[in-house]
DNA sequence: CTGAAAGCGCTTACAG
DNA sequence: CTGAAAGCGCTTACAG
C-alpha cells in the first residue's frame, strides 16, 4: 500500500493523463498551460496520497541522479566531519543526496574512489584532492562533470575551487607575533607539495621579510607526515629542546600543534612566558587547555557552504563559469601569546 | 564515449542477446546454462569496454537500490564520524553506497529524515534514534525494511540493535575507583530517558551498592542538555565548588568531561591528588592533556562493523532473525586516577 | 488546454 | 544452450 503509488495512479484518481501529472509534479504546469483548477486538483491528490515519484525511473529517464559525491580526507576528523554535515544539509534542502568517501590522503585510494563515484553517476563532485590526483580530476573535467575542489587545488587546472586563504592566515598570525616583540619565530610544518602547505610557509616568510626580519633556516622544521596523527613526536621534541633561542612557535597544522604541546609540557617550558605558541586550525584541545592556544581558525560553515553553493551553481547554470573562492581565516586570540 | 555503453552494445559486440549478457553480468550464467566459452567472451568484452550497468535501470527493474541509509546524531563529532567512516568502508566492499544524515538529537528532524531516507528507497537503515522516534521506527519495521538501531535502542521494540554495554562500562570504572579507595564518587550526567544514559547511571549505582557504599543524592548531578556541546558550564562549576567532600568524579559523556575539566582547571584543583577524574567516551583531549584522563572507551570499529554486518545479514538472509548485540567497552587507564 | 506513446537500460518469465 | 519481448515508472516531443 505504501510507496507503490505511481504517476498512473494519481492520473487515474484525478481523471487526467500521466503527462498532466508529470507537468504538475515538475512545476511545468504553467509552461504547458495546464489550467489552474486541474493543477490544484492534482496537487491536492499528490499531497493526500503522499505520492513521491520513483527516483530510479526519473534517473533513468533524465540521466540526472540528484546525488552528489563528496570526497574528503577523513570524514572522522573534526574539520571534514563538520564540513560534510554542512554540505549535506544545504544539499538536502535543494533536493540532492550526498554520498561521501574518505581518501585518508592515499592517492591510489582516491583514484579508485573517484571511479566509484563516477559509476554511481553522481551529478557533481566536491573533492579534497590528494597529491597526484590532478590527472584523474582533469579527466573528469574533460567529461564535463561539475566539480569543485575543496581545501586544496591544482594551480595548473582551471577548475572551480574553495579554499582557505592560507597565505593570509599565516601572514597575519606571524605579523601579530612580530608586533608582540617576537623576533625568533619557529615554523613547524610537514613536507608536502600541496598548495595549501606551501601557502602557509610563504605567508610566514612574507611576514618576516616585510617586517625586516631575516629568515633563519634553523627555525624551520619540515616533518615527514603522510597522514594527520601518524606522527612522530621525537623530532619535534628534539627541535624544541635544541632551539633555545626561539621565543615563539607557529605550528602549521593542529596535529603538529598537539604533538608540539605534548613536548612543551613535558619539557616544562612555560607558555606564554618562555615560549609563545600559535597553530593553524582550531581544535577542542586548544580551546580548553590552560593556557588556551591562539589559532588561525578555518570558518568551517563558510567554507562548506561556499563549496556546496558553487557546485549547485555549476549544476544549475547553463553556461557556468569557473569560480575560485578564497575564504579569509579567522584569528582567535587566546592566552598562549 | 564513456558511460554511454549499454547491455545492448555489449551484446552486439559479443554477438549474443542482451539476456545472455545480463546473465553473465549477474553471475547467473551457470544457472541458465550459458556455455563457458560465451561466458568468458562476454566477460572479456565487459572488462575491455569497462562496462558498468546503469544503476537506475537496474533499480527501477529490481526495486533494489544498493543504497543504505545511515542516521547518526552528528556526523561532525569524533565518535559518529568514525563510525560512519567504518560503515562506509565495509558497505562499499559489499557494493552498497551509504547516504548519511545527522539528527542533532532533534526528534522532529529525525522523523523527517527517516521519511526522506524512505523516499530515497534505501535498501536498509542504520539508525541512531532520538527519544520519541519509536513510532516512526515501528512503522518502518511493519513495512519489513531491514533496520539496525545503533548506540541506543527501544527496549519495547523487537529490533536488531548494536549498542555498547553501557552498564558494564560504568560498573567497571566505578568499581575501579572504589578499589583505589574512593568512597565519595560523584556522577555527572544529563537528563535523558534514553536507555544508554540510564544504563550508565545504573552501572554506577550497582557498583556502589555491591561495594557497600551508600548512594548520596548530593553526589549526583543531572544536567539539561539537548545536544552535545550546547553546554552550560556554570552548573558543573557550581557543583564542583560546592561538593568539597567528593574525591572522584565520573562524567557520563565526554563533552560533560571536557566542561568539567575546564572548571577543575580554573578552580586549580589538582588531578589526581585532590580529585580523580574519569569519563565515558574517549576524546583526543583526554589522551593529550596532562594529566591524561582515564576513560571508558567505545571500540568504534567494533561497534560500526557489528552494525553494518548485522544490516548486511538482514539484507542477505531470506528469513533473518533479530540480532541484539552488546559490545564490551574498553577501560583505558591514564594518569587522572 | 490536454493526452497517447516512445523510450531511458535493465531483468526475467517464457518459448524454443 | 540462447533469444524475443514485456515491463519497471518516469519525461517529453508531438499531435491535436
Amino acid at each position: 500500500m505504501m510507496g507503490k503509488l505511481s504517476l498512473r495512479d494519481i492520473a487515474k484518481e484525478a481523471g487526467v493523463s500521466v503527462t498532466t501529472v508529470s507537468f504538475v509534479l515538475n512545476g511545468k504546469a504553467k509552461d504547458n498551460r495546464i489550467s489552474d483548477a486541474i493543477t490544484r486538483k492534482v496537487e491536492r491528490i499528490i499531497k493526500e496520497k503522499k505520492f513521491t515519484p520513483n527516483t530510479f525511473a526519473r534517473g533513468l529517464r533524465t540521466g540526472k541522479t540528484m546525488v552528489l559525491g563528496l570526497m574528503v580526507e577523513d570524514i572522522g576528523n573534526f574539520f571534514f566531519g563538520n564540513v560534510a554535515k554542512t554540505i549535506e544539509l544545504t544539499a538536502y534542502q535543494k533536493g540532492y543526496k550526498v554520498i561521501f568517501t574518505s581518501t585518508d590522503n592515499d592517492e591510489d585510494k582516491a583514484k579508485d574512489l573517484l571511479l566509484t563515484l563516477k559509476h554511481q553517476q553522481v551529478d557533481g563532485y566536491i573533492v579534497t584532492p590528494t597529491a597526484g590526483l590532478n590527472k584523474s580530476i582533469a579527466q573528469l573535467q574533460k567529461e564535463n562533470k561539475p566539480i569543485v575542489l575543496f581545501d586544496r587545488y591544482f594551480p595548473e587546472l582551471d577548475l572551480s575551487h574553495v579554499i582557505l586563504d592560507n597565505f593570509k592566515g599565516a601572514y597575519e598570525i606571524t605579523s601579530m607575533l612580530i608586533r608582540k616583540g617576537h623576533k625568533k619565530i619557529a615554523f613547524i610544518t610537514i613536507k608536502s607539495e600541496m598548495a595549501q602547505m606551501r601557502d602557509r610557509l610563504q605567508g610566514y616568510l612574507a611576514s618576516l621579510q616585510e617586517h625586516g626580519l631575516d629568515f633563519e633556516n634553523e627555525n624551520l622544521l619540515k616533518l615527514d607526515f603522510k597522514v594527520a596523527n601518524s606522527g612522530n613526536y621525537s623530532e619535534i621534541d628534539h627541535f624544541i629542546k635544541k632551539n633555545k633561542k626561539i621565543t615563539a612557535i607557529f605550528f602549521a597544522t593542529n596535529y603538529l600543534g598537539i604533538l608540539g604541546l605534548e613536548s612543551i609540557i613535558k619539557n616544562k617550558i612555560s607558555i606564554p612566558d618562555e615560549l609563545a605558541v600559535v597553530s593553524f586550525d582550531d581544535h577542542d584541545l586548544f580551546r580548553v587547555m590552560k593556557p588556551a592556544v591562539t589559532v588561525v581558525a578555518q570558518p568551517i560553515e563558510k567554507l562548506a557552504n561556499a563549496a556546496i553553493n558553487t557546485l549547485l551553481y555549476l549544476l544549475e547554470s547553463k553556461h557556468p563559469e569557473t569560480r575560485k573562492i578564497k575564504i579569509s581565516p579567522q584569528i582567535i586570540l587566546r592566552e598562549s601569546v
